[in-house]
DNA sequence: CCAACCATGTAAGCTGTTACATGATTGA
DNA sequence: TCAATCATGTAACAGCTTACATGGTTGG
């Protein structure tokens, strides 16, 4: 039980994209360049040393392709898709949800390797619940002694973050019902 | 004219609070302690090194304060002043939009420091342009070849960050008004 | 043969963080 | 005097970026 190193965030997604499907850093440079995954750099500068940090982790493989010459494709380890899963299930909380958001949506997208449909179910229940309470957070600045004081322009700041709290709330309310609609073209889970 | 380096965005953000009030750097990590503000650490090493890189650049000057002690207070220079002022006037561009909210939003709050009402509203129309550009970007990139063959759980990602900024994209809209409002009880600009 | 693309990497640096370290002042 | 708060700073590192460097392959 070699208690793997945490990845970055940026690693989590290249195991989350060889998971997908094992390639060469030029082809995961491609997704970067042509998805708007993350926001990182495709420039290799970025993508070639994440590679090695995972490799070093224990986290990824090279294999050498087929095709011959220096290529050679990255696949996930086990201790690798055990972590990814790991870092998959982690329930949203509203410290994440106020500075990382980016990362928790970057996680939901990767929710579709779960073969378990209860927890991207779970997923989006903590989100939406982290959502109102980071919200009810800024409504109480807002309220509060601090948030009464602030200029016209400092309130209307805050309340864009509160405004894009509650439409990310609703988002994941209405998330929650598109994926249990296509759930129900399959089986059934207690409500 | 010393071309003085361009601060960073937590440099320009202690611009704008010393610029507000001169204050020790303790003050200024209260600030970060108590209110959103971008969402920099308060902690000693975030803040006093930013003060020092500020200082160094000529952009701020430490004066040393009434109370005595070890105690000194930050204020901005001429040139601080300036390049803040450069700072806020910048348009807001798709490429801010997606991938620097955090900071557009933050000069937004400061823009309440410049005497012009016209800024403002300029800074408002330009963001919502941005917004909406965004908008149809991400709108693009699912209806394209690209965005049709994502997995329901990518698409929804996608989807999140499209209503987020339409979210905002009407926050301009709201902001905008509630400043006309307010800018009505003293003068008129042309609309 | 030359341009365009495939493919991989290193070096240096920027921005900010956590953890550590220190000392003064104030009030119970 | 002891704890809490005020007040300032450094060291080490994390995580990512840009710029640079290199060479293979493919097609016109």
């Amino acid at each position: 039980m070699v208690a793997a190193k945490a990845a970055t965030q940026l690693g989590y997604t290249l195991l989350g994209l060889v998971l997908a499907k094992p390639q060469s850093g030029y082809a995961l440079r491609k997704v970067f360049e042509t998805t708007p995954l993350g926001n990182y750099s495709s420039s290799p500068g970025s993508i070639y040393p994440a590679l090695k940090a995972l490799e070093k982790a224990g986290l990824v493989e090279r294999r050498s392709a087929a095709g011959g010459g220096g290529k050679q494709l990255f696949a996930p380890t086990s201790a690798g898709e055990a972590q990814f899963g790991e870092w998959l299930a982690r329930p949203v909380d509203e410290e994440a949800m106020a500075r990382h958001l980016d990362g928790v949506l970057l996680r939901f997208a990767f929710l579709q390797f779960d073969p378990d449909p209860g927890v991207s179910r779970d997923f989006l229940i903590s989100f939406e619940a982290a959502a109102w309470a980071r919200a009810r957070a800024l409504e109480a600045f807002l309220d509060g002694e601090a948030g009464r004081a602030l200029s016209l322009h400092a309130r209307l700041a805050v309340g864009h973050g509160l405004e894009n709290i509650r439409s990310s709330a609703r988002w994941a309310a209405d998330a929650r019902r598109q994926l249990g609609d296509k759930a129900e073209e399959g089986n059934d889970d207690e409500g």
